[in-house]
RNA sequence: GCGCCGUUAGCUCAAUUGGCAGAGCAGCUGACUCUUAAUCAGCGGGUUCGGGGUUCGAGUCCCUGACGGCGCACCA
């Protein structure tokens, strides 16, 4: 309503709420306008445009695997109800062709003729359905003349009336739209509807090796008290019950250990993470990891479980150990993978010997020659030597390969070597340049690891808002023993990324975008 | 966070030096009983991302904000 008639005497708010509703219609665009009026129609007519449901006999996958050898123009006298979304709409007078598509991307074709369903359905059918209109069609199943295999209707009736026109089928959506809108990504786009059904195979194989193997799934807090487990900003969030501000957790490495301390001997989840830093194609504030725990192992035998979970899932959900990325090439992830230090490799690639007693001076002058910027009040000789390490050798990494032996500063939750001074039993897995999971012998010794963490403490105080922070009840979960133990991380996302070669974004059927 | 590029019809994209805002698909009306992104004839559809400015005139130039992409930095 303008606003000259508001202020009008005996105004009916319920009114007013309708003439808002006609107003925001007024707006909407030409072919939601038309939809929406035919939707008015058809209930005003006694019709359904949403009936509750239809009698489907069968699946258009079905109808096709039944039929798969019949020959054009040849007719059966199997009588289906199928369902199905309509993608291509073709009408011809009297006889009228829709291309059905179900939800993996099965499509069939559906003829609506004057004699098979009679001249009042065949006028409702040319006045009522749109393209994406989701219909039932019942009738025998035929071959058309051209051999396109279809059923030929005796009657039709709408499933569900879409009141949004369908994006152009022979363009790509922009990427944004996609992410944005992935429901209609899925209708229209076959490889945004493999990429969730990787996703679930890769999942159901990690499952699988894993449940092979004795071990139990748990799940573990994602509100917690205390974040850690990991070097990450969190998110905080707020408990009215507790009047207390709680973290969205950043790593379950903690829960899990006081699981092995209980006795749970191996353990994993497979669950969120939300890491309140920044996004990119690698990158995503909330992103779903894999961590496993087994007592009685160590970095080695967890690296050689960490090879099995990622060869299966390529076995499980592409096939093969040899995967084909989204850019055409293939990718050998089979047999032994390449095994590299990190000390050692350094310096090679430096041409002059770097230790963990080089100084950190050293290091300094190193990085900064090197054009990399340095924290000169920050960072430990750890980080220097991970920082000189990312930048001389990482990228160059194509290969599955596990960098071993890192910096004790930057692992505050990993045993030290059991025979190098100044390193720790970790490894990094590198998959075509990126970190796909970490390993490790994990730090048993409670004495050893409060000193870790006051560490970490005194770190936070200097600012360094990625540290850990003490965790008290951690501490006294391993004061009670916690059996030596091997354990690894792996990110789900980052191991469709590997196997398919796409972005975290498409990996991810709903990541976060900032909201318009 | 910094830099560069972008945002135009339902969707995907054009628009020369600042000079009548367009195409394909989709939509609407009509024709057509074997079509395959059906075809044919006709017709509509726009806050050019928002706000401000320069100009006789701005999709185009300037300022500013939002959102997106890419690169750099940080992180898995």
């Amino acid at each position: 309503m303008s606003e000259t008639q508001a202020p009008r005497a005996g105004t009916n708010e319920a009114q007013d709420a309708v003439d808002a509703v006609d107003e925001e219609f007024e707006d909407l665009p030409e072919q939601v306008r038309v939809r929406r009026d035919k939707r008015e129609r058809i209930l005003a007519e006694g019709g359904q445009a949403y009936p509750v449901s239809v009698p489907r006999t069968a699946s258009l996958a079905e109808v096709r695997e039944r039929h798969a050898a019949l020959q054009p123009g040849e007719e059966t006298d199997d009588v289906v109800g199928v369902t199905g979304r309509v993608v291509f709409l073709r009408g011809t007078g009297k006889l009228a062709f829709a291309t059905l598509q179900e939800g993996d991307g099965t499509r069939l074709q559906a003829m609506v003729s004057r004699d098979g369903v009679g001249e009042d359905a065949l006028a409702a059918w040319k006045a009522d359905v749109d393209l994406g209109d989701i219909v039932f069609v019942h009738g025998r199943v035929v071959s058309s003349r051209r051999g396109e295999l279809s059923v030929m209707a005796d009657s039709w009736q709408l499933a569900s009336k879409a009141l949004r026109p369908l994006p152009v089928l022979h363009r790509e959506l922009s990427e944004e739209t996609r992410v944005r809108q992935r429901y209609v990504d899925l209708i229209v786009r076959e490889a945004a509807r493999t990429n969730v059904r990787a996703r679930s195979a890769v999942v159901r194989s990690l499952r699988r090796t894993l449940e092979d193997r004795a071990f139990l799934e748990v799940e573990t807090p994602m509100l917690q008290v205390q974040h850690g487990g990991a070097s990450a900003r969190p998110f905080v969030t707020r408990s009215n019950a507790f009047d207390t501000d709680l973290y969205l957790r950043i790593a379950p490495e903690l829960f899990l250990k006081r699981c092995v301390v209980g006795g749970i001997e191996r353990v994993f989840e497979i669950n969120r993470n939300f890491r309140n830093e920044g996004a990119d194609s690698t990158h995503s504030p909330e992103f779903a990891m894999l961590e496993a725990y087994q007592a009685w192992g160590d970095y080695d035998s967890i690296g050689e479980l960490t090879r099995t979970l990622v060869q299966n899932a390529a076995q499980d959900a592409f096939g093969g150990h040899v995967v084909t990325l989204a850019d055409g090439s293939e990718y050998d992830l089979g047999g032994e993978w390449a095994s590299i230090s990190m000390y050692p490799s350094l310096s090679e690639s430096l041409g002059e010997e770097i230790t963990p007693v080089t100084s950190r001076e050293h290091l300094i002058s190193l990085a900064e020659r090197l054009g990399i910027g340095v924290d000169t009040v920050r960072w430990t000789h750890g980080k220097l030597v991970e920082e000189l390490w990312e930048h001389r050798i990482a990228d160059s990494l194509d290969s599955p390969t596990f960098v071993r032996d890192f910096p004790v500063e930057t692992s505050p939750l990993v045993r030290a070597h059991r025979s190098l001074e100044g390193v720790v039993e970790k490894w990094d897995l590198y998959v075509r340049g990126f970190e796909l999971a970490t390993g490790y012998s994990e730090l048993v010794d409670p004495v050893v690891q409060r000193a870790r963490f006051t560490e970490q403490a005194r770190l936070a105080d200097l600012g360094d808002d990625e540290a850990m922070r003490i965790d008290e009840d951690f501490l006294r979960a391993q004061e009670h023993g916690m059996p030596p133990c091997g354990g690894m991380g792996m990110g789900v996302d980052r191991l469709l990324m590997a196997l398919t070669g796409l972005g975290i974004r498409e990996t991810i059927t709903f990541p976060l975008v900032k909201p318009r």
